[in-house]
DNA sequence: CGCTTTATCTTGACCGATTCAAAATAAATA
DNA sequence: TATTTATTTTGAATCGGTCAAGATAAAGCG
């Protein structure tokens, strides 16, 4: 299997043990897009009920450093992950209720990558968060 | 003074009390910008030791509401304020220690606030996070 | 200016996402 | 299959931040 596969790689070139939690953390933000961590938990539980929160969480953020998960925490919003990577693309969140879509940036594979002045600092990413109303809840305040 | 007329102004005409808790908090929080809440209750008790914590939390949702303070929250790291508003800038932080920094966006007044695909949403704000390793971090990491 | 109303503050308990730590388990290697 | 030790389990702890009830003080009025 593809999904599979690519860990298993990943992991391993990066001396990391493959094992059933990292596994199944991968397989469930795959099949769930912008879960948060309980629903991730969930998720993972349906196939391996034995999984413990703490090897979700720790899943979770070593898929994030290898760059197999990438983690999204909006302001007062808890941290919610995808396996969406390597693309640059960007969120549109809303203020009302949180709910979150993917955007492209409209500038390019790039978009702003480059600060007019950087403090010396060198950066590797530029995050963009589209803040506004989502469909719902632009309608739910009209009405 | 100025910022006190600005405050009493923008309170007013909010039908909100001016209070000594959050005029003392906006000058806080512009006295130390980029400042965490203890930081900013630190800050307020020099002055009036007897304002709670409490006080503080709220006023600072407030102003920040009412649009005369923006909250900074970079994944992983607790919130910080700043009364630098209105003028469309961004941030750099550093992976490494959290340190932030002010960026004026490349691109010009408004960047990136046109999704390409905004899914219905009505966006009011872009905002944008560089994230990479500050100075010290770098020297840090070749010594 | 003192009185009334009620928004705001103080106090102190509480919450929930995340982290810590120690003992138990299982992936990798020989 | 046995050994090593990275990972996981378990369960407590941490810490920003929030909630709630009673006390206080801004704002408006006589």
């Amino acid at each position: 299997m593809t999904t599979f596969g690519g860990i298993e790689k990943v992991l391993r070139e990066a001396s990391m043990r493959v094992t059933r939690p990292r596994v199944a953390v991968l397989a469930a933000v795959t099949a769930h897009p912008h879960a948060d961590t309980e629903t991730i938990i969930d998720a993972v539980r349906q196939e391996h009920p034995t999984i413990s929160h703490q090897a979700v969480y720790d899943s979770l953020k070593l898929l994030t450093t290898l760059g197999l998960l990438r983690q999204i925490q909006p302001h007062g919003h808890i941290a919610r992950y995808e396996a969406r990577v390597g693309d640059n693309h960007h969120h549109v969140v809303c203020r009302s209720c949180g709910a979150l879509a993917d955007v492209d940036c409209a500038i390019g594979a790039s978009p702003c990558l480059h600060a007019s002045d950087d403090h010396g600092f060198s950066i590797d990413e530029a995050e963009v968060i589209y803040w506004g109303l989502c469909p719902e809840c632009q309608s739910a305040k009209t009405a």
